[in-house]
RNA sequence: GGAGAGAUGGCAGAGUGGUCGAAUGCACUGGUCUUGAAAACCAGCGUACAGCAAUGUACCGGGGGUUCGAAUCCCUCUCUCUCCGCCA
């Protein structure tokens, strides 16, 4: 979320810039203002009552030493009424603070001004297309056919045991993901970003400081029993390492990627958009996150972009990169850069990564800061992106590289794998 | 699952009702000394809100209560540790 000074301060800008993502923030600004001006006034009445009975306090306590029993006493009768007085300042001091908070939460994050006017998918804009769309025989394949073909993938038996949305993985197919997370992470590692193996559960406040709760939580499993949830990306155990941490500004960047499985509920989709692997319940992804001083975010955003761009290069998959426009960013993000593989046995763009810049609208929530050289307390910059999602890597790697004689393994992989050809 | 113990500043660790936002040690920052370093010595060193500032207020795991006054007493929740049981 944002700061509210920083709406204060920036609010004929914050107004202009939120119209790109659709977004009218003229009338909860306001709104805002009232009620800190409210806060302070309010606040300050109850600090100048408090700081009178806690000078009586004081001062009876030092009439008991000396035995003046009789004077304390009256003064015990000043103290009551005052703390009567607070008591109802209090009450009104924290209603409008949890106002505050239920407004606050409902102002996206100001989109970056490179981001492009336009309200779907549609209207995002292509920067960049790398590598030639194979040109393959009429007997293609989309990839469940080849799943089944090549026994890669049981989606029956994954339906059997726990139900659609969670693939089981066979033979060469199970092979071929593990290769892909390994080769990832090794990238990842290459690239100067730590290793983590984080929990897959989280609790409450985890799910809270990246901003699942309180709207999302339809899109968590739950584990009601222990009040936990099921991550929906590794983004949520990653960043919540930094939740109340105050890092040294020598510290940057900090540099953190994470193999997971996720796990999104996705109540509602249907249609082809979740035939095969497309879309499912459970899947893996390799993520990497970077918390940075704000003033190197955007440069660390680029050079997040070229570390996948150089991944996909190496996979010889033909994606193209968009640049988000203010329509289809999410809530929490200023810029975010999309990448899509072109998947040839489908014939469609998959999106297969997603990084994001989210300036100080994480931190803020997290409480996530760095000294500055004055000492004094900064909200960091985060980022992250996937790096790379499996599934839809697996997708248009077996359906691009389909032949005659079976399926090609790209050579950076075929160490990994431990095979060249599925067939 | 059963029994017990505990949660205090970056860490360790005092404090069981009254100048306690909190001793002390370590770590850290600045300075003196030194050719440099170490050691020693001096000083500084939590967070948030309000204020130009002085300063004020809140915070000793979370929430609630008792009291003129709570880190300290009471209730409650959460978490951690130890022992036993079970188990990869």
């Amino acid at each position: 979320m944002l700061q509210l000074n920083f709406l204060r301060e920036n609010k004929q800008n914050i107004i202009e810039s939120l119209k790109v993502k659709n977004f009218d923030a003229s009338i909860i600004i306001d709104q805002l203002i009232t009620l800190d001006d409210n806060r302070k006034s309010t606040q300050q009445q109850s600090d100048e009552l408090l700081a009178r009975a806690n000078s009586i306090a004081k001062e009876i306590g030092m009439l008991f030493k000396s035995e003046k029993g009789a004077e304390a006493n009256i003064l015990k009768e000043q103290s009551s009424q005052i703390k009567e007085e607070t008591k109802s300042l209090q009450t009104t001091l924290s209603d409008i603070e949890s106002d505050i908070w239920k407004l606050l939460v409902q102002i996206p994050n100001v989109p970056h001004p490179s981001v492009p006017n336009g309200k779907s998918d549609a209207d995002n804009v292509t920067i960049k297309v790398v590598g030639e769309i194979p040109q393959l025989s009429k007997n293609k394949k989309p990839h469940w056919d080849l799943c089944s073909q090549y026994q890669l993938i049981d989606f029956e038996l994954g339906n059997k045991i726990t139900g659609a949305g969670f693939p089981v993985y066979t033979n060469k197919g199970a092979k071929l993901q593990r290769a892909l997370i390994a080769y990832f992470l090794d990238k990842n590692t290459d690239a100067g970003y730590v290793e983590y193996q984080p929990p897959y559960l989280v609790n409450e406040a985890s799910a809270f400081g990246t901003g699942q709760l309180p709207d999302k939580e339809g899109q968590m499993y739950q584990v009601t029993q222990d009040n936990l949830y099921l991550i929906p990306t590794a983004e949520v155990p990653v960043t919540n390492f930094f939740r109340d941490v105050i890092v040294k500004e020598g510290e940057f960047p900090i540099k953190c990627t994470a193999y997971t499985p996720c796990f999104r509920r996705e109540a509602g989709s249907y249609g082809k958009d979740v035939r095969g692997l497309n879309r499912l319940h459970q899947f893996d992804k390799v993520e990497i996150v970077q918390v940075q001083h704000p003033k190197d975010s955007y440069d660390t955003l680029d050079v997040m972009v070229s570390h996948v761009a150089s991944i996909l290069d190496e996979l010889e998959l033909p994606y193209r990169i968009l640049r988000l426009c203010g329509g289809d960013l999410s809530f929490t993000s200023a810029l975010t850069f999309d990448f899509e593989v072109y998947s040839a046995g489908q014939d469609r763009w998959l999106e297969v990564s997603s990084i994001s810049n989210f300036e100080s609208y994480q931190s803020n929530r997290l409480k996530l800061r760095y000294k500055d050289k004055n000492g004094k307390n900064q909200l960091c910059h985060t980022l992250n992106g996937s790096a790379l999602a499996l599934p839809r890597i697996f997708a248009s790697l077996i359906e691009n590289n389909q032949t005659e004689k079976g399926i090609k393994i790209p050579k950076v992989l075929q160490p990994y794998c431990r095979f060249d050809i599925i067939d």
